[in-house]
DNA sequence: TATTGTTATACTCTATAACTATA
DNA sequence: TATAGTTATAGAGTATAACAATA
């Protein structure tokens, strides 16, 4: 079943990365555990750094049905990190902004996150790290089936 | 603030091991939905293949607490996919087993992640892969924190 | 006393289906 | 009619605290 050539094992390499993709993940779950968030509030924070996205835009970043988002949103806009805003060109459309304490959190999370991955990136070489970065940019340029979009 | 020396800034390098995490997570999350389970499930499923732990061993590998897993086998136990049973050498452990349904459906769901994660292994050359794979296998031996075992 | 597992409780997260308002 | 968002409902997942049984 298995050979000798250099390239690794299906199995094996698809192990390799649901373990990486789990540490990654408790070390997300964690960090924002500390500040009684969930992954999805802490990545919803993240992706609200840079942008004001409808109710919408914000379910397919996340991957999750629109009645999901309404109560994510309600659960972070009852905290004071978010605020709905309606938009000026269709009455339909809810757009979501950070508040400052929002915006604020965001960017301590960011941090946080950062020097808490690096018992992960301190394991791995340059060379790796590249390979990992260019895997991630290949996903994300042409996803798998869904958005990949991230931003933490 | 950032330099043009060759090794990836720590928020590029953080950022990547986000996305592919998440871009993993969402195979998993789909692959286990397709069969009516959570990811939480379909790796329990996993553990089970070729070990008969105690609660606490689960909670262990899972990163879960004791609560959470007695309703996780409940509802495993429910469908047919896992049965307790008690330990011989002490009466205070349960052990979990799979049923022969479970043991089957584990390895359905084995066989689906890879086909369905070869979307991403396929975007990934040679050294990347065995790269990633150093990775994880430094992350099983030393884990950072809590443990990081996955076995899907 | 310490450990194993469960129960009670409360919350977040998620989806489906039905709805309202707007386009 | 089609789209954006919400509500009602149901269930999974998770943790904390208190508990019973066993060591």
């Amino acid at each position: 079943m298995s050979s000798e050539i250099d390239r690794p094992t299906t199995s094996s390499t698809v192990d390799a990365l649901a373990k990486l993709s789990f540490a990654v993940q408790i070390v997300l779950t964690r960090v924002a555990a500390e500040h009684d968030l969930s992954v999805t509030q802490l990545r919803l924070l993240g992706i609200l750094r840079d942008r004001t996205p409808s109710m919408a835009a914000i379910a397919d970043y996340l991957a999750l049905d629109r009645s999901s988002v309404t109560g994510l949103i309600d659960r972070a806009e009852r905290r004071g990190l978010v605020a709905r805003r309606s938009s000026a060109e269709d009455a339909r459309v809810t757009l979501i902004e950070t508040t400052p304490a929002g915006l604020s959190l965001g960017s301590q999370l960011a941090h946080e996150v950062s020097v808490a991955m690096a018992a992960i990136v301190n394991k791995a070489s340059d060379d790796d790290l590249a390979g990992i970065a260019r895997l991630a940019n290949a996903l994300i340029d042409e996803p798998a089936g869904r958005a990949v979009a991230s931003s933490i």
